[in-house]
DNA sequence: TGCATATCGTTGCAATTGCAACGAAGTCAA
DNA sequence: TTGACTTCGTTGCAATTGCAACGATATGCA
């Protein structure tokens, strides 16, 4: 029974690389803007859209809607982002990027692309390596 | 600047992936041997030696080391380690599993490669998925 | 040998995290 | 309209985590 090898072991392998990817990237907004991973999502997902309720952002981005909320509120207070009450459905919070935000999210998103390019760039398959990880996520996708 | 998707973006998704098979598998040991992802590794780790340090598992699994000191003191509490100080390096401390331990590494190691096959089971090219992933953990050595 | 320095494992403490409970707001049916 | 029930976001609190400092041991050089 000594035939396991934790380092051969997807699941731990996945959550080591996973564990050094963060760390890599986060390194390349942390220093500059004083900004945490949970903010980074934050903020990324708000370049996407336009107006992004609490809600919207915890079911997607699958962190704790808590998390979400400390992070908005932290991101609010240096300035990156506006949070207003829903129009029509009161309950929600509407949370957009200010001026500020808009101008960090443009900082980081090349520097973020760029990391992800050189972390793919020693890999053979490219287009394998995306469809390999897209293949796993959906295979997962029922343990939510 | 709207050409970024957070759910294309390889960080994010090797977080997210890991987050969910992590989850998945600790569901297959935390109910019956009441154990966490950190005493799991442990054991793991130790089940491929006869005798490790606190030290070589820190090194091996890069957990801080005080997580492989807390998680060894809960294991030795409930039976399934060891802890003995080492005989020539006296700073040394030696853990080992004991028959209880092993008997439960014995129990859940099948487990754990029956989760990791279902895993690869839906994903085309297993040898490709796993040569990818050590590239990738090959490219991220540095970033120690 | 003796003293400075390094390493190992543990622990105190502060920061972070996750959960559960809460108030506010909305929905639906009677 | 009222009252039961649901949903949204926040927060209090307890558990977990990470760091930094510590005691104990070992090493190396004068």
């Amino acid at each position: 029974m000594a035939d396991f090898r934790l380092d051969d072991f997807l699941p731990w392998q996945l959550a080591e690389l996973a564990d050094r990817v963060s760390r890599g990237l986060s390194g390349l907004y942390r220093d500059k803007f004083g900004i945490s991973v949970a903010e980074w999502r934050v903020v990324a997902h708000l370049s996407q859209a336009e107006k992004v309720s609490v809600r919207e952002i915890h079911a997607r981005v699958r962190m704790g809607k808590w998390q979400v909320s400390r992070a908005a509120q932290r991101l609010e207070s240096r300035g990156y982002i506006r949070k207003r009450t829903g129009r029509t459905d009161r309950r929600l919070v509407e949370l957009s990027l200010t001026p500020k935000g808009r101008a960090m999210v443009n900082e980081i998103i090349p520097l973020a692309l760029e990391y992800e390019k050189e972390l793919l760039a020693r890999v053979s398959g490219k287009r394998e390596a995306k469809d390999l990880i897209r293949s796993l996520l959906k295979s997962t996708e029922a343990s939510n």
